[in-house]
DNA sequence: TCGTTTTGGTTGAGCGTTCAACTATTACGG
DNA sequence: CCGTAATAGTTGAACGCTCAACCAAAACGA
């Protein structure tokens, strides 16, 4: 059955495509910096965090991807890079024997701490600085509104 | 100089992991959804869409970046996959013979117009219909407010 | 208990993006 | 003019992500 499309009226449209450029625009610039100064990608900062915020700094591989919002497959490839870069180790879960714990190790912990605060710095600059606190208030809402609304259906 | 990092308070953190998670998650199912039924990644219908919407649809490959917000040489790989598909053609420049001009063939558009509906009715799913007028509107004003922060510096 | 299903995680191919290097053409300065 | 710089765009390698297929172990059901 074909239904009629509700199209978007002009201001939803400039919302919607204010937002792509706006949410693109940050995370590019972010992401670059933190290749740069950092030599990682954001996503695997994002690990790293996960970790780090956790006792032992150790967490199953399915609670990793539930943190980071990512799927199995693309957490196994960024740990096995991570691994290699010595800032992750994996050791056997002795509850499940299928089920993997990845660990930050000390190198991984110092190379978050390096690149920790040129990247809050570009948080603030970047997101926070350019904001009221009402809208920052506001974005704080509807991003929680999102994810309710995206991670519910 | 080492200068004082400027750290998150408690409401920054959650109103910036909130805001990752939300734009994220937002563009990860809106791009799924395009790839398994218009075979095609958002970026991809973006360039498809600028093009509709200009006299004669084409454009020159710098102005094409501009609008979609992309490096030339992103562009320039996603053109050539395009075209591969039939869906965009180049044509040469008259008035600089470095110039390339990017042209939406007609089964591009046929392309576009079938993937749009499909495509507009998930970005009111997924984003308008979770929020209030009023959110719509504050979103619509830090989205702009962030995009001329972001590239005016 | 045994077969089936579900869960946890990995793997490899294919794709899109980035970065740096490069070519070709145009614009600029003396 | 001529040489240098800037601009337009392409290319290939490296990398991260997705998807589907897959393996192994655990949970379930008859």
């Amino acid at each position: 059955m074909t239904v009629m499309t509700r199209w978007l009226d002009h201001d939803e449209q400039q919302t919607w495509r204010a937002f792509l450029t706006a949410s693109r625009a940050l995370s590019d610039t972010l992401d670059r910096e933190l290749q740069r100064d950092a030599g990682m990608p954001h996503a695997y900062y994002e690990i790293l965090v996960r970790l780090s915020e956790v006792p032992d700094r150790r967490l199953r591989m399915s609670e990793l991807a539930d943190l980071t919002g990512s799927s199995r497959s693309r957490l196994s490839h960024a740990v096995a890079r991570l691994e290699t870069a010595g800032w992750v180790r994996r050791d056997e879960c002795p509850t499940d024997r299928r089920g993997q714990i990845a660990v930050l190790t000390d190198d991984g912990f110092a190379a978050l701490a390096a690149a920790a605060p040129g990247h809050v710095e570009g948080v603030r600059r970047h997101l926070f600085d350019a904001l009221s606190p009402a809208q920052v208030d506001q974005l704080r809402r509807i991003s929680e509104t999102l994810v309710a609304h995206l991670t519910g259906s």
